[in-house]
DNA sequence: TCCAAATCCTTGGATGTCCTACTATATTCC
DNA sequence: GGAATATAGTAGGACATCCAAGGATTTGGA
């Protein structure tokens, strides 16, 4: 990666956020920022380490998730709630996935309207390879403490659920 | 907004997780997956905020940096750094805030192959009033209590210090 | 029963991010 | 000096996300 800065960017904007006489507010920018940039960098740990797999993290969610789901089946509408993505993020993926054979489209039993997302054997079986690489190379060495992942996952969680993410 | 979950989705992976014999990991699983569903609530919220103003987040980052350095210019790849986007980001936003009059490019006096980025005064009252938008509308109700936004600040701090962003 | 409203999925378009490769300009070192 | 190396920015391509719009199916109320 490149060299680091000599400084905090982040650090820095709020700086410049509270001499312009905006120190209400310099801080929660700091942290929003903060979490975005935090983003980045997990998003590209996560990447690298499913690049052997000849997958993206958006489509090993959609894996996991249907690995997890009775009979490795799901609607896509199901799937668009859980994952909290736009339905067109999900007809994107499955359109991948589908077509390197991991997963299958079928028509739901009873409801025209709906299609089922089916995993594959192969899909399942790189589900699970996928998984036990994240383990160890990203979930395993986080870099946050226990307490910390303790609070993010409070923190973090009465966030989403203010914002309506779950009841 | 969709109607909410009955159920945090996050809670429930890392129960499956801890199901299926992860429970070392599963704790970081939730969290990370945690920022990454928060990054993007963040971001639909802030960008909502922006849209009157015709520009993206990204776009503010970029006119926001410039109105902070002397004489509201940077060089391409100050501004690279700085928000610690690749390259190609930079030129992309350039392109588009050039294209509306927000910014011009400029060579540099005495490096030839510096691009400089400018301000132009449409872009710095632009950023002026963006600023002001997202101070009252976003980071001044960010949900997050001021102990939180503390933490959130310190935890995320050591990690992407760790992460190599600064030194 | 039958048509309007709701739901499901897909297509097409806009953005942002990254990577790889390429051109132009500077620097370094023989 | 001049060639090899390094740095700056951009073009092209791959992905993911969202929104708006449209076709298909189901549900529900008149």
């Amino acid at each position: 990666m490149a060299t680091p800065l000599p400084r905090d960017p982040i650090a820095d904007a709020r700086l410049n956020w509270e001499r312009h006489g905006w120190s209400e507010v310099a801080a929660p920018m700091a942290a929003i920022t903060a979490i975005m940039r935090t983003q980045q960098i997990l998003l590209a740990r996560i990447d690298g380490v499913l690049k052997p797999f000849g997958v993206t993290f958006a489509r090993y969610e959609l894996l996991a998730l249907l690995s997890f789901a009775h009979g490795g089946a799901l609607p896509m509408n199901k799937a668009s709630a859980l994952l909290q993505v736009h339905p067109t993020s999900v007809t994107n993926a499955v359109d991948r996935l589908q077509g390197v054979g991991l997963v299958i489209r079928s028509t739901h039993p009873t409801d025209g309207r709906t299609t089922l997302i089916e995993l594959t054997p192969e899909g399942r079986a790189l589900a699970g390879r996928a998984t036990a690489a994240l383990n160890v190379e990203v979930f395993a060495q986080s870099g946050f403490t226990e307490q910390e992942v303790d609070q993010l996952i409070r923190v973090l969680g009465s966030f989403r659920r203010d914002a309506g993410d779950f009841a």
